[in-house]
Formats: structure tokens, C-alpha cells, sequence
DNA sequence: ACCCGGATTTACAGCGCTAGAAATTTGCTC
DNA sequence: GAGCAAATTTCTAGCGCTGTAAATCCGGGT
């Protein structure tokens, strides 16, 4: 059997309080004491059974991390870090999938309501505002594009991050600049190009706005393929609101014999791995994961700290990568043989 | 305050254990006490509190997954059906991860002995089988390529997957084939393609078997651009023992001019769903990630409930898919303008 | 009407840990 | 050496649920 905390005080020759005291940072403890102590749970191997402690302090340890989908590499790299921060907490992160169904997300916030866990990161897809109304005092922090007014987030400027994305490619001389992302998901996103074309005296006109329903690359090299039937003028730029879609827009754009980026330069967002493996490596947007899994523990904390505490709105900060994507001249894969 | 088993039972009418019989499906329940207890919970919204009964259990509820790296597409991938594969068995998933370091591993290993988990599923890169020596009687199953005779594991034959490869390289008219991987990582399919050559008359010459350190994309192209620099008669085909290092394999194959397929085919192993926003779509062994999660958790259970049960070995099917990477003819960029 | 065995339900003792209050010891002061 | 406050340690209840064993109920047989 396990080692409990009695068998430590019995070795120890001290109560089983004054264990569970030292091992919990207590002021007043003499330092043989805390000696003894030390020395009895390592002898024996001790490790507290966190069910029973959970149970005491009536916290579970557990929060949860609802995201589309695991296999999605941007997802699965924020589980990553958030795992990261959490554990700094003491927590350990469950991980839910939506599958960006919204009935799954709603599902996911009424469990929080009801629920045996100490808090809930959550990156939503398709909720509503209006979801939210009931929510419980569990603490709560929203990633993603949309702010939700009652709740904390934590996310980068995407309207910012489409700025640097544009300008990029118009430093880089292209001028008749296509977008391809929303209109659900990614509307941050294709304001913040829209904007910023119009403030450089250019403009999206609708055929140069291709919208998805997706951000794979099939929905991207769907959407490009319908473009390039449509006949309209090609672009010289696409500034895609996913890397995954960018893929699947420059394998549309090869396919019709255009090169990347020396006909149509092309721009994704997210800073996924394989963008490093893919020809050309892809230019891109690379959020700062890291820091937005920090931020949300740390709301976290901060929620359960204080019963409800002010809502908190945060923005972290984002670098633009360019790679060959959209260099002024790329690498020309000729045909050999 | 949430509800409580008393809470619910003084609802109903009926003591605190009646309640408890009805939540764990106890036979010898009236039909009339049930519904009572049933409307209770119901309007009550009860929920059990998940560490007290683990705590009166016994059980923590918990499993660990240990895998390198959580952004790697094929773990997520995996972490995702092993979650859902969990949840059947009232277990939720921890993941951890080793980063492919053996120090890592071990210490999950370590931990797993005096730990606080049920069980633990374990993707081992560095581990020796010495290493397993003084595990504990904790419900331990790996998978992966490598099988250590005292652990349950769940894998599929790579042997045999490597020759399916092979041979769907022979049947498109390939004969000079070079493999891309081990010594360390991916022996199996080394091991399986070689002798598969050899099955046909072929062979496996040195320079045509390209070590790799990793399985990234970098590793991948690093690798090929060696063989390119160093003058070897080109292949007409390249088995690569992950996807993403086919991915870096024909980044390095098509900057140097060389058409794939039509110069070199390209396979892979994994199937990532990044296969398919490539150009070209990348073949590939797909590996039945499904049923190796449900395996890994039943070898759990069947450890749990038989206190050491006899070692199972288990084999999981895996398909060949075969997409542009190796067609006999396949799309052609044309260099346009 | 009474007894018996199986069907149902209840009482009660923990699971291992933490929190608050009480008890004890210690260090000083005079 | 007594007296007092602060420092340190122990005592005593639970946290909410499950398992065992004992209690109660019920219908049929006599």
C-alpha cells in the first residue's frame, strides 16, 4: 500500500497536522521539525493522494481546455503550453473537443455550470454571446477571435496581425491582394485586411474575397479552384487566414501552373510546423502561444482568487515570419529531364 | 452549493446509500425507487463529486498518455482517439510529454510507480527494456514501433507496413528505392523495406539508405539534400518512415528540379492530414489510430481487473493509401508566364 | 396468523487529507 | 523563578462517496 500521511507522522514522531503542515508551506514550523518531516517522506516514498486532498479543499485540480479539434496543429500546440502553464498552477488540463460543433460548445459551458472542475479555457467557434447569459461563477477565459463582453479573454489583435500581413505584402510590391477566410470564422481577420488595403488606397473588391467554410487545406484549395474558374483577373497576393488553408491555395495555384511567390505571393497565418516543410516555406502570422496560455491561467487564478473579479480583455502580441512564400523572388522549381 | 448525495436522497426519501445504489446501476432496486431517486437527481442537477468517490474508491480516474510531442500531428491525433477511446472507461486522459528524451520517459516511469493515476499509455522513443525492470504493478501498456516482452503493447506490424509500401512502389515500376530513416527511430520500417527489396531481387544499398536524427520536415530535406550533394545515381523512389519527413524529401527533390512523381516517387508513413493540401497529395500508410486507442484502454481495464494478467502483444491493422506522390504519372507544374 | 428466504434498504465506518481551534512548548521579561 | 505572549504542534471535525453488514420488507407456504 501507498504511504499516507499517518505513516509519515508515525516515522516522522510527530501528528499527521503537522505533516500535512510542512507539506503545505506553513508559517511556524521549527526546522528539526521540518527536517524530520522531509526526511520521513522521502524515506517512505510519500506522495499525497490528491483525490482525498482535492476532496478536503474541495477544488478538483482539474480545468478544462475546450478546442475544436486536437489534430488541428495550431489547437494541439496551445494544449501544449497551456499544459505548460497550467501544471505552474498546479493544474492539470483536461482536454475537450468540440469538433467546432456548437451544440458540442454549448454542452461544454453547461458541464462547467454543474461541474466538478476549477475552471474552463475555452475557444469557441460558433457560440453566441447570448450562450453565455447563465453562466455559472466558475472561472472562465475565452481564446480566440471573438470578445464576449462577460467574460475574459485572451488573444492577439487579428485585425492588427492582418495589418502586418497586408502590409508585407504590399512592402513587397503586389498590389491586387485577394483574401481568403470568413465569413463565419475569421472575420477579424478579413476586416483588418479589408481595412487596411482601403487605407492604402486600394480596395477588395468582392471576387477577390474568397469565403470558406472551413480552414483545411481542402477548403482552401476548393475556394482558390472556384476563383480561378470564375475567370476574373488573378491577384498577385493571397493573404489566407490559416496556414492549412494557405497550403491548400497554393497547391490550387500550382496546379494552374502559377508560381509561388513569383506570380501570386502568398500569405497564411498561424505558424504551423509544417510551414517549414512546405514549397515554398510559408510566410505567416505566428501568434504568441506561449504567452496566451500563460495569460489564461493566470486569469484563471485571478478569477478564483477574487469571486468575480472585473472582466479582463488581453492582447498579446504576434510577429510576422516572412519566408519564401512571399519573397520578392522565390526559388523556381524547373521542370528537369 | 452543489448538491449532494444527501441532498438527493432527502428529496427523494430515501437514505444516502439507496441514492448511491441507484447512481451505480446496483441490482435489486425497486422500479418505484428508482424513479424516485431519478426525478431527484433530475431536478436537483445533481452531479457526483468526482473526488470523493475516487477517494472512497480507490481510484483516481485518471491515465496518463506519455508521447514526445503533442504538436506532432500523429500524437494528436492519437491523444485525440485515446481521449474518446478514455471516456468509455470513465477515465480522463493526462497528457504528458517526453519530448523524445529518455530522461523524460523514465521519469514517467518513475512517477507511474508511485503515482496517483490509474494507468498510464506510454509512446516510448528512448526507453530500453532494462528500464522496465522495477515497474510497478500500476496498468502500463506502450505502443509504438519498439515491443518490450514484459509490457502489454499495442501496435501495428511496421514491418509489414513498410513491405506494403515497398511493394506498392514496385507495382507503379519503382526500382531504385531508397529509404529515409532510423538507425535510432523507425528500424521496423527500415528493417521491413529492406528485406522486402531483397524479397524482390533488389537491395538496400548504403548510400541509398538515408539516416535521419528526427522525423521533421528539416530532417527530412536535410537528409536529401546529403544524398543530392553527394553524386550517388538518383533513385526513382523514396520511402520515408514518417510523412513529414516525405514532406522536407520533396521539398528538397523539387528544388533541385526533380518532378514528383514523375522523376521520384515519394511515400510516407502516418498519414497526417497535411497529406493531403500537399502537391503532391502524399501516399502513405494509415495506421488505425482508432482502434489502437480502444486497444490501449482495454489493456488497461483488463490490467486493472486481473491484478498482473499474462502480457498481450496486441496487432492493429494499418492501410495503404496510395495518392499523387507515387502515381505512375502525376500532375505536372508548369512553370507559367 | 406466523415463519422463512429472498428482495430492498439502511446504518456506519472509513477513503486520506485539510482547516480551525485548542493545547502545549518556548523564549523572554522582570 | 514566575508570568506572559508568541511560536509550534496536536485534536477533532468533516469533505462526499462507497462497501460491508445488518435491518427491514414482502409474498408464499403452513
Amino acid at each position: 500500500m501507498r504511504p499516507r500521511l499517518a505513516d509519515v507522522a508515525a516515522r516522522a514522531g510527530v501528528s499527521i497536522k503537522t505533516v500535512s503542515n510542512v507539506i503545505n508551506d506553513f508559517p511556524h514550523i521549527s526546522r528539526g521539525t521540518r527536517e524530520k518531516v522531509t526526511a520521513a517522506i522521502e524515506e517512505l516514498g510519500y506522495r499525497p493522494n490528491l483525490s482525498a486532498r482535492n476532496l478536503a479543499k474541495g477544488r478538483t485540480g482539474v480545468i478544462v481546455l475546450g478546442v475544436p479539434r486536437l489534430d488541428m496543429p495550431y489547437f494541439a500546440s496551445l494544449a501544449m503550453q497551456l499544459i505548460t502553464a497550467a501544471e505552474a498552477a498546479s493544474w492539470w488540463v483536461q482536454i475537450r473537443q468540440t469538433r467546432g460543433e456548437r451544440a458540442a460548445e454549448l454542452e461544454l459551458l453547461a458541464e462547467s455550470r454543474q461541474s466538478r472542475i476549477d475552471g474552463m479555457v475555452l475557444s469557441p467557434l460558433r457560440l453566441h454571446e447570448s450562450d453565455l447569459a447563465e453562466r455559472s461563477g466558475l472561472p472562465l477565459v475565452m481564446l480566440g477571435e471573438r470578445r464576449f463582453a462577460p467574460v475574459d479573454h485572451v488573444g492577439i489583435d487579428n485585425a492588427a496581425a492582418a495589418t502586418s500581413a497586408v502590409q508585407h505584402l504590399l512592402e513587397t510590391g503586389r498590389r491586387r491582394i485577394a483574401v481568403v477566410g470568413g465569413p463565419m470564422r475569421s472575420d477579424q481577420r478579413v476586416v483588418g485586411a479589408r481595412s487596411t488595403l482601403r487605407a492604402h488606397g486600394l480596395d477588395l473588391p468582392a471576387e477577390l474575397h474568397l469565403p470558406v467554410r472551413g480552414v483545411t487545406g481542402r477548403h482552401g484549395e476548393e475556394a482558390m479552384e472556384a476563383f480561378l474558374r470564375s475567370g476574373h483577373p488573378m491577384p498577385d497576393a493571397v493573404f489566407c487566414v490559416t496556414d492549412w488553408l494557405a497550403m491548400g491555395v497554393i497547391r490550387a495555384l500550382r496546379l494552374h501552373g502559377f508560381r509561388v511567390p513569383d506570380d501570386v505571393a502568398v500569405m497564411g497565418f498561424d505558424d504551423i510546423p509544417y510551414d517549414l516543410a512546405a514549397l515554398p516555406t510559408l510566410s505567416t502570422i505566428a501568434p504568441d502561444r506561449e504567452e496566451i496560455a500563460r495569460l489564461a491561467v493566470a486569469s484563471l487564478r485571478r478569477q478564483e482568487a477574487a469571486g468575480t473579479p472585473e472582466v479582463q480583455h488581453t492582447v498579446v502580441g504576434h510577429r510576422l515570419v516572412p519566408r519564401e512564400s512571399t519573397a520578392a523572388t522565390g526559388p523556381v522549381p524547373t521542370a528537369r529531364g
